[in-house]
DNA sequence: ACCTGAACACCGTTCAAGT
DNA sequence: ACCTGAACACCGTTCAAGT
């Protein structure tokens, strides 16, 4: 009779819980083990019970998406030269995407993310290329760009387990090292503005 | 070693003709439409008949991809300076890669891309760069650079049936644009080399 | 409004068997 | 060696019904 749930207490399943197991099952199993499926059963419901508190998977995996944005460092306004601010904000958007590797793919899939942290980013952003002098419509391009190279670095960058060795291929290390470079070489580039 | 066909009137069924059919499948009907049971019955055998000829489907989707690029374009050899050589080369990539733009999420969800096409193209860019006079291991990075820039950037833009109009969303063409910026702002970065 | 059992319409892949 | 029918172990999602 009793499952271990009080009867008469309601579940209480809310679109906040979907989110929270959604993000668990995500960090314990990666996206492969993120299914309507598991996670239903991870919160004791029948799966189709999800379907009261989100639209789709895809809508599910764009709220998780713009969740792990909510990560990212934000530069405090004006302390630094606006260069610095870009240079740091894009480091650690590229650290919190690369801790969640396997989700960088989706977010390709679908037409890159429209949530309130994306959007958020990108105005910081765009503040940022105001701040050093970047005019439009050169900002706008510069925004594009820095976005899709950030993103673009996290999605080829993979947690090795240590254990590799079968063939040569890039440490993360490596990667952060090179990903620094390119954003160096981006940003002297958009600045000197030479098109 | 007997090239024919096989005798009476069997399918003959090969790996060529499957990675093929594949490649139709995946022209008309998206990568949603590419399933291991419709490019079997689009074969005329039964889904498990595929096994004989493929690995698995990653392995198939593997060579599809390194397929798409042997379309890519390499520029004759130093018939122009290096510079624009590496610009038409990662134009001609780009280019390719949004012709098959639902394909390119899954070269990021695997590490890359290692078939022949691939390496060849890594290689010619690797000349181009020496010859631009880069050095390592700057060109390393170079490399890296350009490849995740260029295949993210074809990840971003999306055909869109021009129907749009719901949201602000940037064209084909504006990527194009934002795109050749980016790659005249990494080349000049590159070039200047001053880390 | 929210949850359930059952079902629908799929997947990729394996197995034993036939030729 | 290559193909088949059948099955396994899954998916996301919908529907009618119960509370």
């Amino acid at each position: 009779m009793d499952r271990g749930r009080a009867p008469g207490h309601r579940a209480g399943l809310t679109h906040a819980a979907v989110l929270g197991a959604a993000r668990d099952l995500l960090a314990e199993h990666g996206v492969a083990g993120l299914t309507m499926r598991t996670l239903a059963s991870r919160l004791d419901v029948a799966p189709n019970a999800l379907y009261s508190h989100v639209a789709n998977k895809t809508a599910l995996v764009d709220a998780l998406l713009d969740d792990v944005l909510g990560a990212v460092i934000v530069p405090a306004d004006g302390v630094q030269n606006p260069a610095t601010g870009l240079r740091q904000l894009m480091a650690s958007t590229y650290e919190v995407l690369v801790a969640h590797a396997d989700l960088v793919p989706l977010y390709l899939s679908r037409q890159g993310a429209h949530g309130p942290n994306a959007q958020r980013l990108g105005d910081v952003t765009m503040d940022l290329l105001r701040q050093a002098g970047v005019p439009e419509p050169t900002a706008s391009d510069a925004l594009r760009v820095l976005i899709v190279y950030t993103i673009g670095f996290a999605a080829f960058t993979r947690h090795l387990p240590a254990t590799s060795g079968s063939e040569r291929e890039p440490s993360a290390a490596e990667m952060l090292s090179s990903f620094n470079h390119g954003i160096g070489w981006l940003l002297t580039g958009i600045q000197q503005n030479q098109v």
